[in-house]
DNA sequence: ATGAAAGCGCTAACAG
DNA sequence: CTGTTAGCGCTTTCAT
């Protein structure tokens, strides 16, 4: 090591100064960093793993998608990341990989990576399949539990049900007799969770409950699904499990001589960053991306850090649903009372300069 | 090394199996396997960095932002780097931030990666900076080239000067006396090049050049645009640098009782999933995302493990403009014949399944 | 408060 | 075809 030559210590001596390790004096963690500074050295970070048993890097496990979503979790989880002084490693898995997301573990843990990140983890149990991922560093699932047995398992951002919940209730609220569900791909926990939260409502509410129309998150896939709910008798209310899928779905009601939200009322979620500015501007249930991934990173790192520590608890995501044009009190019937009086907002038209905070905004 | 041990040879065996090196009997070679899936073993790359010098990955730097663009690009990125058995390292950098992408590629090579992707680089020269970046492994800029030094800098996907010269000319082409550009950020090269593309496509054309209207990509910021392209007098063409900012400018547009596309054509920039499907359907240029990514890739991972040899050429990315209902003649002015007869094409506004290609395109 | 010595697990460069 | 001998650049452990 020519910078502990240079600066007349020993290699040990360097390590310290680097590490901030105490019991330095000043004098000699100057001489060092000037040395340092001189031969423009930088510490070889692959010595430093394999010496120490520790990469100081956390993997993380993605669709290989460009859907809003995941993007943003990853983005998410990236901002916070670098200042935790960890690296990031992507692996993205895409579906209908043969190997799917115990492949994508199976590269990071290659890797060496000190803590998992599995966002959006989707249901890959075969025909017969039973995928028991065995991962020896803590993991963290954004969206829901897949099944895996790691010296910690945190979870976060499982809360798409209770968001579902929101959604449908404005709805109910509204006065529509019954919401219909325009659901992603059921492989999707997340998927399955808004699903679950929308028949959840419904059942509490003593409703009818529709025939559910899956998706694939796609705004094609939504046009086809409304091409399919205008054919068979529109519904009044349907609650989408994305947004895209929602404008999708606006699309093909407008076609079929539906109006939105007069004749039929659409709730979407996510709340893309267009959301507010197609038309009708979009009502949706804004995902808390950020704080997910942000709150998730830290009860990572803690569990890394600390691994013999109780696990940090997680938090509950806010619920924040922004009211915008497409929903409405159903036109052709009679409309209790008090759910006119919750829909009498007048312009939630106007997509004003958005406000960080989403505008309208209510949370039952 | 146990795994050594239990297949009765040496270590360096052990390490010829794992790296495909030639001169090991089949017999030996099944030895090892066979010692390998028994004792779990898995190879430690850190101490494989260590001795060969290469960390067989390759760093990313990105916005810290889930913009299409962007996000695409990184999925495309890691799509292709897994199957050349590199792995990924990511980091981003946020506009505004303080180190910005010098930062964000000294990280990556502290992290010890053997070549680097820079995805939509950002003009980071301050008021009187002069960012001169020196890296020490090949460099892959997808999108425009910034001032740094390295051993090799190849540059992909910076076509779009040529895309937006294809979607003023649309506009051209449909009648309209000029076209006016809603731009992206200018600290952006994917930004300039479309303004620069749009300029030199007027003047080629002998236009008027109207003034810029400069946008943050956002539909918010498309939407403010339009409401001030709409109070100075409307123009009947608008090429908007993004689809987010299209979708704010239509909405704008819209509430100022302008109707897109009798009273403006409108054309975007990307053709995000949702763009077919809101009303009207978009006119935009495909970005060839996928492809850029994917040859990036490739000619950057030929330069990492051929240092010597000439970097692969670049190939150009495919044009194509994406023809759906924003776009149409002018109402107002009598329109040459021959536009006319390239506009004039009906059903320009039914979204059908979107297919694989995009549906109606042109190149010119 | 500092240093010396001993590896971490692998590959490189030569033998055989 | 296979094995031996050295490190890669750091951290660890134990002295001092």
């Amino acid at each position: 090591m020519d910078v502990a030559r240079l600066a007349g210590v020993s290699q040990k001596t360097v390590s310290r100064v680097f590490n901030d390790e105490p019991y330095v004096s000043a004098d000699v963690r100057r001489r060092v960093l000037e040395a340092v500074e001189q031969l423009g050295y930088r510490r070889n970070n692959a010595a430093r793993a394999l010496a120490s048993g520790r990469s100081r890097s956390i993997g993380v496990v993605t669709l290989g998608t460009a859907l809003y979503g995941p993007a943003s979790l990853l983005m998410g989880v990236e901002r916070v990341v670098r200042d935790t002084g960890y690296a990031l490693r992507v692996v993205n898995t895409m579906e209908g990989d043969p190997s799917g997301v115990a492949g994508a573990v199976d590269s990071l843990l290659d890797q060496g990576v000190d803590g998992i990140v599995i966002s959006e983890p989707i249901d890959e149990t075969g025909p017969e399949g039973e995928t028991a991922l065995r991962v020896d560093v803590p993991v963290l699932v954004l969206g829901a539990p897949p099944g895996l047995t790691a010296p910690t398992v945190l979870t976060a951002g499982d809360g798409a049900d209770v968001m579902a919940r929101t959604a449908t209730e404005h709805l109910l609220n509204l006065g529509h007799p019954t919401v219909h569900h325009l659901a992603g791909p059921q492989r999707w926990y997340a998927a399955r969770d808004r699903l679950e939260g929308w028949r959840a409502t419904l059942t509490a509410h003593g409703r009818e409950l529709p025939p559910v129309v899956e998706g694939d998150w796609s705004a094609a896939s939504g046009y086809r699904a409304g091409l399919e709910l205008a054919a068979d008798g529109a519904p009044t209310a349907v609650f989408a499990a994305n947004d895209d899928m929602a404008i999708g779905l606006i699309r093909a009601l407008t076609e079929a001589g539906l109006r939105v939200p007069q004749d039929v009322s659409v709730v979407g979620f996510d709340d893309i960053p267009v959301a507010a500015y197609i038309t009708p501007p979009l009502t949706t249930v804004r995902q808390p991306f950020d704080t997910v991934a942000q709150e998730g990173l830290k009860r990572l790192v803690h569990a890394i850090e600390n691994p013999d520590a109780d696990p940090l608890p997680p938090s509950d995501p806010p619920v924040d649903l922004v009211v915008r044009a497409s929903t409405a009190p159903p036109a052709d019937r009679t409309t209790p009372a008090r759910a006119r009086r919750t829909a009498s907002r007048p312009d939630g038209g106007t997509p004003a300069p958005r406000p960080r905070n989403g505008g309208p905004s209510s949370r039952p």
